[in-house]
DNA sequence: CTGTTAGCGCCTTCAT
DNA sequence: ATGAAGGCGCTAACAG
């Protein structure tokens, strides 16, 4: 039977359990941390104590003393985009596992906020961080140069950075969407591209590129940031432009949702006037009417993968150069580019 | 010039500073905490001191020291809900502008796991909770009794519960959501509610209930979830008991989607087969097409007033009974309910 | 205005 | 197997 608590009288710490159970504070704290070294009698003494002082232990003195906060975290753009939400949960997790927190940070694009959260990372309240970021901005890079706690970046890094990476071959993926609409009969194919200087977008155009003869120069629109409402903005000055394209390859699935929404206003039919093609694969290509087809950049594995490399440098299980790893992606085929019924 | 810090030799403390700047703790200390009793003079070498020496404070002892972690935490089901996306962004404001961070945990729907994270608490890692949880298990309750720290719910606590509150007049929403659709002409109004047994799903029953006759009893299913698979699955059993409904209220924007979707696949025009409403009025209502109706539970209202009240209990200006606050609702109609065009 | 010092709660040698 | 004691980095009394 646990007292009902107050706040106001302070937690009880482990001299307090020492005392009930009639013991020093070493003993209390090696039954806590399972030390081995305690007999089996002593052990139970100090359990029952525990108990019924309703101990539970400090994280913070656990911290100092222990230098580890037992916590990681995630930083984002904007935990409102699924893909992020995958890589989250597959994180946690790992995390959970290894028994540690997961803090999730979004900046919600604020790159001033960003920075705010990298530097504060020297406060040690986490022992290590896994950015998920669109953009590296000059200060970012700089605060990269030295992290007082090992960093792993989800997606590209830019190469002046030395940090560890779990990419995607996003410019495969782009390129194998490309191809894909050619296949389907798209001749004048466009693309919807994430904002103008970021990595993903980048990345994205290239393979976009790939996917035609060099000297050809297909029109491309950059949105504002990686949002449906972006993407529809983007559509419109699209449409708006008079490229009237037969197909476009939008850089990530929430810019695709707000080009398809786009394209159903304008009484476009997807995908037989428009095939669409999206990149993610995140939880809500499958929400929208028709499907998006969507190149699946893995994020719940990478998730994972980028907790793998986290956890090596935290545990000094490894510790030279950064690594850089990437993943192929996977061209899924949906309704919003199957115009000949294949999946009929 | 600071020096790439390498990992292995540990961070500068306060001592490093004075020692620098050829002074003692205490005053480093007065100047890193904005003391006034510290001369310009002084101010100015610890200043410099902090800045060569690359100095940071450090988390875990401030924690310690001064029995506030600077943390609070956000605690949901399921960070894929636009709806809580819309909470954390505003609380992550007020947050900010309290200097505090806000950690996020969501749980994914285990309830084993939710506990675990509220009996966490005790280790005080964050000064304060912020809970958004539509299940409340016993074992959950029993915790709620006395939680080590101040604890805030987004949404309805059972009334067992004593702990403050930010809810929602969901039932005074879905009744008008209900008599929103009666005017639109439908005469088979049925119901896709969230899982039996969840608050939000009571309040929301009694809610469209009040919208018929005592003696009526329209079709109500119940999803696992309240995502869009589970609203889509719920809404093909509806549609397939033969109740042939031609208006729809869904108790969550995500089970809308996954009916809109349903209907869709049947070949049924919504909203003129179907005319929909979901309940949550979060970032997705607008982005499918048709735009869905949706009542608006304010959701960044009531992250920014839940954090409001949990720092009232955090820096003890308030300490008195619970507190249960309410906002208003409103429907917002678009397209899914619009047989009339009133939009037009 | 500045410096000295006592802990915050915990883990971990080092003795016993 | 158990206990005593130092110190992690910091802040807030207290003394000068």
């Amino acid at each position: 039977m646990t007292a009902p608590t107050s706040r106001n009288v302070s937690a009880p710490t482990i001299a307090d359990v020492a005392a009930r159970a009639g013991t020093s504070v070493a003993s209390v704290s090696r039954v806590i941390n399972d030390d081995r070294r305690v007999s089996p009698e002593m052990r139970a003494r100090v359990n029952a104590a525990v108990l019924d002082t309703g101990y539970v232990r400090n994280a913070a003195a656990r911290s100092l003393r222990g230098r580890s906060a037992h916590q990681i975290s995630l930083v984002v753009d904007d935990i409102g985009n699924p893909a992020y939400v995958q890589a989250m949960r597959s994180l946690q997790d790992l995390a959970r596992e290894h028994g540690l927190r997961l803090l999730v940070e979004s900046t919600f694009g604020q790159l001033e906020e960003e920075l705010k959260v990298m530097h504060a990372l020297g406060e040690r309240y986490v022992d290590g961080v896994v950015l998920a970021s669109t953009r590296f901005a000059a200060p970012l890079i700089e605060e990269l140069r030295s992290p007082a706690v090992p960093v792993v970046v989800i997606g590209s890094a830019p190469c002046e950075v030395q940090v560890d990476s779990v990419g995607a071959d996003a410019r495969g993926g782009a390129r194998q969407a490309t191809e894909h609409l050619r296949q389907q009969g798209c001749e004048r194919i466009a693309m919807i591209n994430g904002p103008l200087g970021t990595l993903p977008a980048k990345s994205r155009l290239a393979g976009f590129r790939d996917g035609f003869e060099p000297e050809a120069s297909p029109p491309v629109i950059h949105a504002d940031a990686f949002t449906p409402d972006a993407g529809y903005e983007a559509a419109v000055q699209l449409l708006d432009s008079g490229a009237s394209p037969d197909g476009i390859l939008c850089a990530a699935d929430p810019l695709a949702i707000g080009t398809l929404n786009a394209c159903i206003d304008r009484g476009l039919d997807v995908p037989h006037d428009v095939a669409l093609v999206g990149m993610d694969n995140g939880r809500d290509a499958m929400m929208s009417r028709p499907r998006l087809s969507s190149v699946d950049l893995h994020f719940a594995d990478r998730g994972r993968l980028a907790g793998q490399m986290l956890l090596d440098r935290i545990q000094v299980r490894y510790d030279g150069a950064p690594r850089r790893q990437s993943v192929h992606t996977d061209l899924i085929v949906r309704g919003s580019s199957d115009r000949r019924g294949i999946l009929a």
